[in-house]
Parts: C-alpha cells; structure tokens; sequence
DNA sequence: CCATAAAGGTCTGATCGTCCGTCCTCTGGC
DNA sequence: GCCAGAGGACGGACGATCAGACCTTTATGG
C-alpha cells in the first residue's frame, strides 16, 4: 500500500531470501590480496610467494592467481620481476587514489556495527587470553602510532596493525579475518576524511587505556573503551556521510 | 625444526594467504535455505516463494535454484507441490538425523569465539537501540522458552529465535547475518549433546536477566550476562569435545 | 465442462570461470 | 655457458551457470 512498496517481512526472513553474492575466485583473491596491500598488512616491498608456490596456498589454479596478479599490477599495488631471484613484489609507493565511495546510508551505519561487534568480541576474548609478551608488542605500537599522528596514512596503516594485533591474541583465525575484513570496509569510509593531529592523538590515548584494561583483566573497562574509541569516528562518519 | 613443521607465520599473514574457498551459488543456496529450515527460522509447513520468484531474489538462475530445491528435497527437508496453489513447502517433520561432525579441536574453538564476538557486540547495540515493543516480543519468548525445557527440540528453535530475534532489534541485516550463521555452526556443534531441563532452565534464566539488563540500559550487565550465557555452552563443549 | 492461471518439471544451447599441462622467456649465480 | 628459479603465454577440457522455451499438473471460475 504504501508508495514505495516497503519490505514487510522480518528482517530475518529478509536475509535468507537475500541475494546470493558468490564471489569468483579471481574476484576474492583480488580482493584478499589488496585488501592486505591497502591496510598494510603486505608492506610496501615485500615479495609474495612465487606463482607457483602461492596459487597452491590459495588453493587455485596458476591461471586464475594471475588474472588476479595481473589486475593489482594494473592497479598499480604490484609488480613483477622476471628471471632467477624475481618475484612478485608490493610496490613502494602504493597508490593513494580514490578506491571506492557510493555508500549508501545504511551501508556504513552497517559496517559500524560489524566492526563494533568484531572489536568489542575481540576485546573482551583479549581479556582472558593476552599474555604479557604479545602485550608489550602492542605497546610498541601505540609508542610508535604516537610518533605518527601528524602523518595520517603512516598512522592508519600503525592503527591497523594494532586492530588486527589485537584480534591475533585472541588466537582465533576466524576473528583475524573478520578484523582484516573490517578494518578494510573502515579505511575505505575514512579515508577521506580530515584527520586532525589532536583527533589521532585522542585515539591513540585510548588505544593505551584500552591496553591497561586488558592488563588489569578489567572486562568492563576494555568494552566501554572501545566503544568509546569506536563511537569516536562513527559520530565523524554521522555528520559527514547521508544517513 | 619442530617435527610437525609448525607455521612459523603470524596469524594475519597466515590468513591472507589461506585457501580461498568460493562456493558455488548451488552450494551457497542449499547451505541457506537448509541452515534456515534447521533452524526454524523458515518453519515446518512454511511455503516458500514460487521457484520464478525466489530464484530472482537470490540473483541466481532457475535452473540453479531447482538443483538446490531438488537437493534439499532428497536429504528430506522440502517438498514440492504441483499445479495451481502448489508449491514448494518445508516439510512437515525435519529430519532429525545426524548431520555433520568431524571437528577438530581448533574449529570448534574459533566457532565459539567468534558466536561471542557477534553475540557481545548484538548486545551492546541493543541496549541503545531497542524499543519497549520490541523487547516484549523478547519477553514472550522467554516464557515460551520455559514451557519447553523438557523438549530440547522445540527449545533450541526458540532459542535461535530469540537470539536472532536479538540481532534484528540492532537493525543491521549483516549481523542478523552473522547471528544466523553462528547459530548455525552452534547448532551443528551442540546437537548431539545432552541438554537437561535444569540447564535449559538455568539458561533461559540468563535470557531473562538479559533483556532487563538491556531495558535498564546497562551496558556491562548485559556484556556480563551474555558472556556467562555463552560460557555455559562452552565449557559443556570443552568437556566433551577433543581439545 | 472447458479455459485459464499458477505452479512445478524438463530440456537444450551458449557462455564463462576455472583447471591443468606445456612451453617460452628472462636473469642471476655457479 | 649452463642451469635453476622466477614470471609469461597458450590451448584444451570441464563444470557451473544462465537464459529461455516448453511440458505437465491442478485449482478455479465462467
């Protein structure tokens, strides 16, 4: 009845009746790897695996991975070196053009809450498992993500290392991915947005809070601060994107 | 050197470079249409839309659809009707059958970290976001989820229900997502084992303290309460599964 | 009683992604 | 100068998917 015939149902049954998206594998290792590239994970230099070597990793076929090589050559992320001692290497100065946009309001408000249900997961799973070690590591980081708060994109690929160093303590692989996979969507939302040198210093002083919460084994300090940390580029986002 | 050639790889890099595993939009369609008959979100008797309508929702061929339809009707969990007011309907008695199993230590592990993830962070959007009429849809629940503590069957469907019902009240159609798969795989873990009414009681109860915590807007209690919710599942798995 | 509509059931040809294997080309080191 | 290790290129086979036309069943209404 109503003029733009409104979805009725629950969202639930919404969901199943969904489209189903079944990515090519062409499509998901293009994807994978340059999602890796974009967020750091892949520093600028490093060599990936040989052709041969990696395509068994992925479990596809040499053919397909070079499609899929060919397309983030092209994009300029890799290139190739040919003969004995080559290889396939992330280039130096990968590129900072504008990647990706037209999200639609409900898109990045549902990309928040994935992340926060990712971060807020993996915060409170971080509680009970970090040991002292790999605590000191991120340490490190939030001493060095202090060094770079005047130099965005050095700190957004420092942020992310920290997100997913907090996922990898969990020791859960599957958390891993779905942080990589959100840290992704992320950096695709905020990436042009200003970054003012007090925001990123604020950030990163909770990051530091966000340590000592799980040091203490203190549950509820390690959600409400990151939710606080998360809500921080979110109401960024509110006023910025439609929605 | 160790004999087992352990990875040597951090957890992220591991993960980037993991198999890619696309399923085909056959398997992708039996998997959703079967995770939503199991569990109960489209249930016994349900029709589904017509096969020209459904295969357009799901962006696949209908040709395609029928493979997955015809599939699902074989394990015994759809029947199809002929002729005019016909249809494809779920079947009135699901099979029971045992279904799958063989999971190593580490799968069922991960399963249960990232259900905590999606679960945690469902509940800290829904103390912000859910509205009274909601949240007595909830309470409904609740109590039928206590008529039914001496027939695990019938509890484990309403359980989904209420924790997907959890999930909608966010909003986001990617968590009821996430919500659905998880407890799919949770499903598939726990359906073998004993379920006795004193801890489906006992867990209901955890329901129940739940949505107050949620009603009086506290965002720990719920935190608290969700994580105790899970971990009762969990430890029952850890003493009875390998790991 | 027959026509029609609405549903599932069947078939066929074309296309596309993917795989596998083979061979070529380049290049540094022994 | 040979060889090993790397990327680069090609072709055939196969399977999944698509699009569409057509058949069969069945309830309803004129």
């Amino acid at each position: 009845m109503s003029p733009q015939s409104a979805p009725q149902a629950p969202l639930s049954l919404e969901t199943v009746f969904a489209p189903v998206r079944s990515q090519t594998a062409f499509e998901e290792t293009v994807d994978r790897l340059g999602t890796a590239i974009k967020l750091g994970l892949l520093p600028a230099g490093e060599r990936l695996p040989a052709e041969r070597e990696l395509c068994q990793k992925l479990g596809i076929a040499r053919s397909t991975l070079r499609q899929a090589l060919t397309a983030l050559g092209q994009s300029g992320y890799l290139h190739a070196v040919r003969g004995r001692g080559g290889g396939t290497f992330v280039v130096d100065e990968p590129p900072r053009g504008a990647d990706r946009s037209e999200l639609s309001p409900t898109d990045w408000r549902e990309i928040c809450d994935e992340r926060l249900a990712v971060e807020v997961g993996v915060a409170v799973l971080a509680v009970s498992r970090a040991t002292e070690a790999q605590l000191r590591v991120l340490d490190e980081l939030v001493v060095g993500l202090d060094d770079c708060i005047e130099d965005y994109p050095a700190y957004r690929q420092a942020d992310v290392r920290f997100h997913v160093g907090l996922a990898e303590l969990t020791g859960s692989s599957r958390l891993v991915v779905a942080m990589t996979q959100c840290q992704g969507r992320m950096s695709d939302l905020i990436h042009h947005i200003a970054h003012p040198p007090e925001v990123l210093a604020h950030s990163n002083a909770q990051h530091a809070r966000l340590l000592a919460a799980i040091r203490a084994n203190d549950v509820g300090a390690a959600v409400s601060t990151m939710t606080e940390h998360l809500q921080g580029t979110e109401h960024i986002l509110a006023g910025l994107l439609p929605g």
